[in-house]
DNA sequence: GCGATTTGGTTGCATACGTGACTATTGATT
DNA sequence: AATCAATAGTCACGTATGCAACCAAATCGC
């Protein structure tokens, strides 16, 4: 007649995910300053090349607001720069300074050892049924076409 | 030499499971007025039984200070109550009210329900390749011995 | 027994967050 | 050209959160 917490799946997904977090976050929070969403703003940033803030907020999944405060966050280490592009000039393009470039570098391989870490545990198969689960999943509540 | 946002793990999982719980809680939050710890607490009364605070906290994989504050406004509600037991007069035991066992029951319909809605999205093979992988990520990460 | 440590639970504070309102600019309708 | 709607981004406000400090009760060490 419950639900049994361990078996439902949005508890299990949030509480796999925040022991993902837990591992990660010590690289972009104690070794270099940033919080969430800094650190996803800078990765979509690398992803993309330089973007309005829409588009990477598009891209990391991000509210809006939250973005901006990223953005200004960032702009104020000199880690990133905004220029208004005349043609829309409600728009700002955003990039990464020499700085910001060189920081994300430092902060990717640590984050992937982290990642790796975590599948290094995990059984070949396992990790194969992990991606299919991911992707089905995903096209299931549609968070890629967002 | 980036990252990849969509491929990165950690990322994928915080973006589904925040998909995950925009489903959800409109069941609990604006059909019946709780936040997540509160649904929480909730879940794990029924499937634990009576129990302390710091029980509760351990099977919803909750921080103490967020169980305090829910059982506290669950107790307002009289959901739930509580009484301190004399043979350890620092613990409580939590137990549900009679309205909060009625009230479960008509949250947990509505909740099975989106869980289903989102499940049958995908494929027999791909549910359990979900099953599958979520049970070695919880091995990976050690939270189900929590 | 008595101080030191641990455990159950609460509180205060500083920060993070989501929502909605707001400004400014552009595009669509007529 | 005037109006209305949509879009880019910021701001203000109330709430949620995590952390550390805290209190009270129980347990350990000797």
């Amino acid at each position: 007649m419950g639900l049994t917490l361990e078996n439902f799946l949005p508890y299990r997904m949030a509480r796999l995910t925040e022991a993902l977090s837990a591992e990660i976050r010590p690289v972009y929070k104690d070794a270099f300053g940033l919080n969430r969403p800094e650190w996803r703003v800078l990765a979509a940033l690398a992803d993309l090349g330089p973007s309005t803030a829409t588009a990477l907020g598009a891209h990391s999944a991000q509210h809006k607001t939250k973005v901006s405060r990223a953005v200004r966050a960032l702009e104020l280490r000199r880690w990133i720069r905004r220029e208004t592009v005349m043609t829309d000039r409600r728009s700002e393009i955003i990039s990464m300074t020499d700085t910001g470039q060189h920081a994300y570098c430092d902060l990717v391989a640590p984050m992937r050892e982290r990642e790796t870490r975590i599948l290094d545990r995990i059984a070949p198969e396992d990790r194969a049924a992990l991606n299919r689960a991911l992707s089905a999943l995903e096209a299931a509540t549609g968070v890629s076409e967002g």
